[in-house]
DNA sequence: TCTATATTCAACCACATGGATGAATTAGAG
DNA sequence: CTCTAATTCATCCATGTGGTTGAATATAGA
């Protein structure tokens, strides 16, 4: 889980997998977006290959990288954990009450509600 | 997400949020069940409020930490793009297929499949 | 075989992180 | 006012991270 996180934790990295969810990529293709070098990105890459979220297949001198969602669904089923908390009614009316006060930026009046 | 992610990729903060979730702790609570000193716990609890994971009431000399779910359901909601990868049909196949490999440790006739 | 391509490896650097420790801050308790 | 408790601050340390550069490895192609 620590490494799944820490993998996530990058800018860089999450778009990575998010240009693998549309296929296989190859190392080249996932650093081509950035302006790092390649020896950069295929340390990302080994952080999310290290983390279990791409698994790499060598065909030749290329090395082919799709996405292993497995991870991913662990960490999904981590955070469902707390799901009742941001969907518990009172914290749907916290929310609402707060997004209520942003769109209200006059608090000449505040305390209609609560 | 940044800042989320990176709170999550430790055990002992997520320790902390989990036993937030039963509800409001101090910070000697928090650090409690951990063999480290209090400014250690002190700077795992700023991580979590820098995240946005933690809110903190300072009462007295108290502090009062309670979770807040908010970048827990953006994170939740960032990784359900994912969604579909572990929930399609072929990967729901394929991971169970690497299931039975896994009981079946006597690899006396791979390739029957594929 | 020679060369270009795809990728990693090995150093190196600046900076962040997780920890310890001891002093400082602030506030209840007597 | 003084003592103690709750917490942070400041400093230090070892290690990890994200980046660079230049060399190494391995394969495809002429």
């Amino acid at each position: 889980m620590n490494s799944v996180f820490r993998a996530l934790a990058d800018g860089t990295r999450r778009q990575m997998l998010h240009d693998l969810a549309d296929g296989e990529r190859t190392v080249s293709q996932l650093a081509e977006p950035f302006a790092i070098s390649l020896a950069a990105a295929s340390k990302h890459i080994k952080v999310l290959e290290h983390a279990g979220l791409l698994r790499r297949e060598v065909r030749g001198r290329t090395h082919f990288c799709r996405l292993d969602p497995g991870p991913l669904a662990s960490a999904y089923e981590w955070l469902g954990f707390y799901e009742r908390f941001w969907t518990s009614r009172l914290d749907v009316l916290e929310r609402l009450l707060r997004k209520e006060d942003e769109s209200r930026p006059q608090p000449s009046k505040q305390g209609d509600d609560q």
